[in-house]
DNA sequence: CGGGATATTGAGTAGAATCAATGCAAGTGG
DNA sequence: CCACTTGCATTGATTCTACTCAATATCCCG
């Protein structure tokens, strides 16, 4: 793999990184922090549209971003040029990881429930690296946007899943993933594995 | 634009054209008839994802197909190579576009209430070229399934927008499009156009 | 050890799912 | 050519999930 020009940025929390509708000059991948993509109306509601966690990518689009993507901790990110012909096979690269990254995060919306939802999301996280014991690293108000819910709804539903033994709260905030397939099972009725996922991204660029 | 070798394929109802998890040799744009894509459970359980009208491709990927792809109507489609270096570019336009169309479809999905959803999704498909006045292309169960509802809510939120004037249904099983404007606020409580959309598409390749 | 933000719990209610029945339209065979 | 069948859409009655508003608890930081 031939070296490409990249550079590192700090961004504070809340800081917007990209902004929906304009051009798409660079796009970025997470090195330390989390980021959202949203789509923000006029009226300054705030849709979260997915996560992006340590190692993933964003703003991965040309002409110009469709969402925008900001930061919900203080990150360090790694920009990479749009335009930068050398390196035109890993923009097609990194922009096929997006959309199977962003399918992702439309199915994990797609469930009816909110318990199956925050069972779907658990699972997702500790597959993206967070394990099977972690601690949310976004707010209860980020998560809730995000899976079209409330905080005191995803309270309950967390309550819910430790009553029937599939998580378990521990100290200092921590969820620890007890019973994977009930967790899963939770999300089809059935099936002991995720049973959307044909297969499981492995790497990232 | 140079010539690319694309040929054309009849596809019947009901028909699976790309399955999620085979290897991605080809992608391809509607010609006529509605393709959806969709992940599909274990257990049978099908969850549409987005909808494909005249024009859009599907199935811009490589390495494999992260969701199925099927025929809701009698199809023609036009199939194109993923690997032709030659049209490499063209690859990663169309790419570009499906990621957009996806944030879209994801979009549509996230509005709280049925008729708020339902609302958006009448804009989205006069926009996407069926016009003010038409017959929904696709059954309601693939609606429901789409937004996340079923087929007797959908029906009880179209005779609510029709109440509120936002709509009239036409014999034939038409729908028109009366009042714009409180469909779009329908789906923000106060902007008058799209308030997510910084820009719409405009046109396919 | 306070104080502010964040998270959980509680009571009441609204919206949507469910189950079931009816309406409607197009196609088929007598 | 009309009755029947079949698939699809709408309407109705009931149940239940999850939202809302509010209060309380917990965590983290100074």
């Amino acid at each position: 793999m031939e070296k490409s020009f990249s550079t590192l940025a700090r961004v504070d929390r809340h800081t917007t990184i990209f902004l929906a509708g304009s051009r798409a000059t660079h796009w970025a991948v997470v090195t330390t922090g989390i980021v959202a993509e949203c789509k923000i109306s006029i009226d300054g509601d705030r849709r979260l549209t997915g996560f992006r966690l340590p190692g993933e990518a964003f703003g991965v689009e040309i002409e110009r971003y469709s969402v925008t993507s900001e930061a919900l901790t203080d990150c360090v990110i790694s920009l990479l040029p749009t335009n930068a012909p050398a390196a035109n096979g890993r923009l097609l690269a990194a922009m096929a990881r997006q959309l199977k990254r962003v399918r992702n995060d439309h199915l994990l919306t797609t469930f009816r429930s909110v318990p199956e939802r925050i069972a779907a999301f658990l699972v997702d996280l500790a597959d993206r690296g967070l394990g099977d014991c972690f601690r949310f690293p976004m707010a209860r108000s980020d998560i809730a946007d995000f899976l079209g819910t409330t905080e005191p709804t995803i309270s309950r539903a967390l309550a819910e899943l430790e009553r029937r033994g599939a998580i378990k709260r521990r100290p200092g905030g921590k969820i620890e993933i007890m019973d994977r397939a009930s967790l899963t099972q939770a999300t089809s009725g059935e099936a002991n594995s995720n049973p959307f996922n044909p297969e499981r991204e492995i790497s990232h660029a």
